[in-house]
Order: C-alpha cells, then sequence, then structure tokens
DNA sequence: AATCTTGGCAACCGCCTACTG
DNA sequence: ACAGTAGGCGGTTGCCAAGAT
C-alpha cells in the first residue's frame, strides 16, 4: 500500500508533454529555478502532477543533456559501475555527465543487456553465463561485493586502464583467478603482468572494504593508487582535474567511499565520514 | 498493402528516505 | 519519538515506429 498521490489526478494531465507544456515548464524553470515540485506546476500554470514535471525536466528538458547513441567508452563505464553498484541507476547516471538515470536505465535494458548476454555474461552477476547460473541465489550484496575484482596492476605512467581478466580481450568478465574473495583485505604481493596497448583503457576496477589501517596508515600504496585511477575515470571533470600528485594525496587522506564510488557529485567527500581528527572514515 | 511482431523510450507507479514540525 | 510530507529512485507499463511476414 502506497502513499496517497501527490497531487490530485482528476486535474492532472497524463501522457506524453505537448510542446506548450514544455515550453511552459522551460520558462517557469528558467525564471524560478528548480525546487518545490509540488507547487511548480500551479505556479507554472501546468495541469501535471509536480513529479511529472520533475521527471520531465530532468530526463527531457534539461538544458545540459547530452543527446544521442551511447559511446563504446560510455558502454563500457555503465557496464563497470553497473557490475561495482548494481542498479543504482542515479548513481551509475552521476558518473557520465549529461545522461540520466532513466536513459541508462532502458539503455541498460534495451542494449547492454544483450550485449553482455552475447558476450556469455551474466548481466545481473557479471559472471560467466555458466558459472552465474550456479550462484544466482547469492545475495545482490554479496555479488557486488565478490564481483569488485580490484586491480592494482597499474601503468608506470598511470594510465587508466580495463584489463581483460579472460582471454587479453576487452571482456570485462569476472575472473576468479585474479580476484581474492568477498573479503578486501589485500595480503598478496601485486602482480604486474605486461599488457598490449589494446588494453590501455579505462581502469575501474576497485575494492571496497575497511582498511586494516591506523588512522597514520590507513590506506595501503596499493589501494591509494588505484583509488586514483578509478577515480580519474569516473570522477566528473572537475575532480580528474586535480594536479596527479594532488589527487593522489587528497585520496590517500580522505578515504570517503561516498565520494570515491559516486555517491557525491562534484568530487566532495559526504562530510559524514570525517572524523574529529580530520581524518575520514569509511562510513 | 495490411497485419503482426519487436524494440526503444517516455512516462507513470509505488516505495523509500530525509526532512520538518 | 512520532507522523506527515516532498523529493527521489527503481521497476514497470504503454505507446509508437520500424521491420518482418
Amino acid at each position: 500500500m502506497g502513499r496517497s498521490p501527490c497531487c490530485e489526478k482528476a486535474h492532472t494531465n497524463k501522457g506524453a508533454w505537448t510542446k506548450e507544456e514544455d515550453q511552459r515548464l522551460i520558462n517557469y524553470i528558467r525564471s524560478h529555478g528548480e525546487g518545490c515540485w509540488r507547487s511548480l506546476p500551479t505556479a507554472a500554470g501546468l495541469q501535471r502532477c509536480g513529479k511529472s514535471c520533475r521527471l520531465r525536466w530532468i530526463n527531457y528538458l534539461r538544458p545540459d543533456l547530452k543527446r544521442g547513441n551511447f559511446t563504446e567508452e560510455e558502454d563500457e563505464l555503465i557496464i563497470k559501475l553497473h557490475s561495482l553498484l548494481g542498479n543504482k541507476w542515479s548513481v551509475i547516471a552521476g558518473r557520465l555527465p549529461g545522461r540520466t538515470d532513466n536513459e541508462i536505465k532502458n539503455y541498460w535494458n534495451t542494449h547492454i543487456k544483450r550485449k553482455l548476454i552475447s558476450r556469455g555474461i551474466d548481466p545481473q552477476s557479471h559472471r560467466p553465463l555458466n558459472a552465474a547460473a550456479t550462484t544466482t541465489t547469492a545475495s545482490a550484496a554479496t555479488t557486488t561485493t565478490k564481483n569488485i575484482c580490484m586491480d592494482f596492476k597499474n601503468n608506470v605512467d598511470q594510465k587508466p586502464n580495463i584489463i581483460n581478466q579472460r582471454n587479453n580481450t576487452t571482456d570485462s568478465s569476472y575472473d576468479e583467478t585474479k580476484c581474492n574473495s568477498g573479503t578486501t583485505e589485500e595480503t598478496k604481493p601485486l602482480e604486474i603482468p605486461q599488457k598490449s596497448s589494446q588494453q590501455l583503457m579505462i581502469n575501474l576496477e576497485l575494492s571496497i572494504g575497511l582498511p586494516l589501517h591506523t588512522k597514520t596508515d590507513h590506506i595501503s600504496s596499493a589501494e591509494s593508487t588505484a583509488s586514483y585511477n578509478f577515480l580519474a575515470a569516473v570522477a566528473p571533470p572537475q575532480t580528474a582535474a586535480v594536479p596527479v600528485t594532488a589527487a593522489a594525496e587528497m585520496v590517500a587522506k580522505a578515504v570517503c567511499l561516498c565520494w570515491q564510488i559516486g555517491f557525491q557529485g562534484g568530487g566532495q567527500s559526504c562530510g559524514k565520514c570525517k572524523t574529529a581528527t580530520g581524518f575520514y572514515r569509511y562510513c
């Protein structure tokens, strides 16, 4: 049983928006800005539900929307982020400037799912299809954690890369042999295999877990570097623009996963993670 | 040419969460 | 502490265009 409707349905239009309605909404938001969606329809002279206005604006009318097909890079980014975050479309959309959660969700359901299946990868678990079939009973959280394969194999020149874990192709499927279990303790020495130039793409591999460090030593160099690579790959432009050394230092100190994974926009830590001593903790 | 099927996408619905009084 | 509310999110639906028969 849900809440009562957010507006009086008897007096609201439904279905496709007309050009006139679009123009009214655009005009109103241009002069008054976003916010207070409940009162917006009345103020703007629209016979629409506030939610509907918000959706229309966010998904279709916003001026910063990127129209057109998704690029191959965007595809791979979505796949990687989905393997990390699951169906957190809004969070994923936050890492793709100009794309909306609805757009990404639709694109996932219509294109990427098929693409992954054709690669032999289960779109939900991001594992090879035959393997996924045996692990479908695992919880979503467990699956997500297990699928996170931190790849510390960084290039000397810090170029981000996606590393194929099966056949040296661009396939991004999960490989048990290169990831440890759901725990995040990185106890084994890090291997640095040779990679071909074709593999120099975006490194979105990330490990999530509690650090085993003290305040002053709470992030390993490997974690730091890998986190930096992830940041550089998926952070918004303003964050990516931070000089390499400065960014690495920031990552080494500010271990706010909300920020690094993308729960926060604008390259900021979430605030809740910061302790009285100025260091950050996982939250 | 007409009908059926399929794919893509915009929009809606219901639930959840954060905020406020 | 609690209830009410608005905003936000993910899942689902329904419409339409394009392709197949």
